[in-house]
DNA sequence: AGTCATAGTCAACGGCGATGACTTGTGCTG
DNA sequence: CAGCACAAGTCATCGCCGTTGACTATGACT
């Protein structure tokens, strides 16, 4: 086998030589890794995956990112910050500013289904999020909440709008093979179940809606503005009554 | 090295040889996996660990199981059906039917977080999951939703519980360092926040729930079932009338 | 021109899921 | 009751993963 043509043969299958020496960054790395993320998706982010889209070595990533832990959350961050970059804007409406906000973050996360997951669960603290928050605390106050309502609400209305959408998120990332799999299931075995054990589910078979129905999402939250009104409208009368 | 001696000396080193012919079984390898996720975490369920926790080669597990998708599935429908037991009954209100539907799901969720993720997205298609949605349907039904309208809500109900179930278990599962500075993030950098631009959150700052504030499940549901009986009054005197 | 920290490279390690060839035991059949 | 077929358990091995430590070329600064 060759003995002096080895780096030569080896150069050319890659393109070229050795990069350069400061031709690699934490930003163009994170570039790669966006590109591979979001078009081959999360579990497709090797490092020889981007050594190959970088045109360099594998290991090499490792001079500018500890391990691939950093190299993820940091990615997540970027993605974040400039998926958020427009700002909302206040209408005269509350049930509009809180429907757009969580159609904004909805939006987010089925952009970047693979990190769905790991969004929901974090506090980010920064500029952003905090805006989003006093956005959404105005909206309710604006519904009529009192503000001890309003201060738990935010939370209800955030843990619905993110456990939704992660939820949602979670399903465009699996696999495919998988979750053809699995909707196969819901379409064929769900028809197959006897009249007697299961008489609803036979009997609307045809019309379950399928788990990642679009629609779902948007009609929850419609429902969750209708409850917020009928709840900002008794404790106008009378203090709230929470069920037992 | 030794040569007829290879075999007893790793016998010795796992306790006896091969073993007996027919001593496992789905059910067992099922019970040493889920001793292992709920001690060591799911991501340490690995068919080595499996090997070693029954004592037998690793690929074994393979005459039992197709692939490890197939195992995890089996695993969580497995903890779904002991954790159900047979404790769905109906009474004689679809409110308390679905509101003890939906704590069932989220104390489950709550008790093996682990697996919360993969049990929000995967549909495992099993009798429990069937008999679920039996009940559901019916207690929507009896609230007066049309068919149509019943085939929906229960996606969006099934969504909304495991979606905040989920979230809420991810808090649970996450490394309790990070979870630690998180939720200090909201008890003291919320506070200091500049009164100008954040006025809402900074007056608001001490009355703030956490995240994983346990009220706020039981709070969604509320919300959810007044929302429900709203659509069911409203749509039995004229049809539905979904918002744009 | 010489030096030296450092960015990029490389071979290797251990762990992972998975495959296919093998061995061993059990029970069935002639 | 001999021996055969087949299923259950085993093993070597594959390819991929993240990560490490030794190396080597680079290029900025004396």
């Amino acid at each position: 086998m060759g003995t002096s043509s080895d780096r030569s043969a080896k150069s050319a299958a890659r393109g070229r030589g050795r990069r350069a020496r400061d031709s690699l960054s934490r930003a163009i790395i994170l570039e790669a890794a966006e590109k591979i993320a979001t078009s081959e998706g999360l579990e497709s982010l090797t490092f020889q995956a981007l050594g190959k889209e970088l045109e360099a070595h594998p290991t090499s990533i490792y001079r500018h990112f500890r391990d691939k832990d950093e190299l993820v959350l940091e990615l997540i961050d970027s993605l974040r910050s400039r998926s958020y970059g427009g700002t909302l804007k206040k209408s005269d409406s509350w049930r509009d500013d809180l429907r757009s906000s969580a159609r904004h973050i909805h939006e987010h996360y089925l952009r970047y289904p693979q990190f769905a997951f790991q969004m929901a669960a974090r506090t980010t603290r920064r500029p952003m999020e905090f805006s989003n928050v006093e956005f959404a605390l105005d909206a309710l106050l604006r519904a009529g909440l009192s503000p001890e309502d309003a201060a738990l609400q935010l939370r209800v209305f955030g843990n619905i709008v993110r456990g939704l959408s992660s939820m949602e998120a979670s399903l465009l990332a699996l696999d495919p093979e998988i979750r053809a799999r699995d909707e196969l299931a819901w379409e064929v075995e769900y028809r197959q179940l006897s009249q007697e054990e299961y008489p609803h589910i036979s009997s609307m078979a045809g019309q379950l809606a399928h788990i990642g129905d679009p629609r779902i999402f948007d009609l929850a939250i419609e429902l969750y503005l209708d409850a917020i009104e009928l709840r900002a409208s008794r404790t106008r009368v009378t203090p709230a009554e929470p069920e037992p």
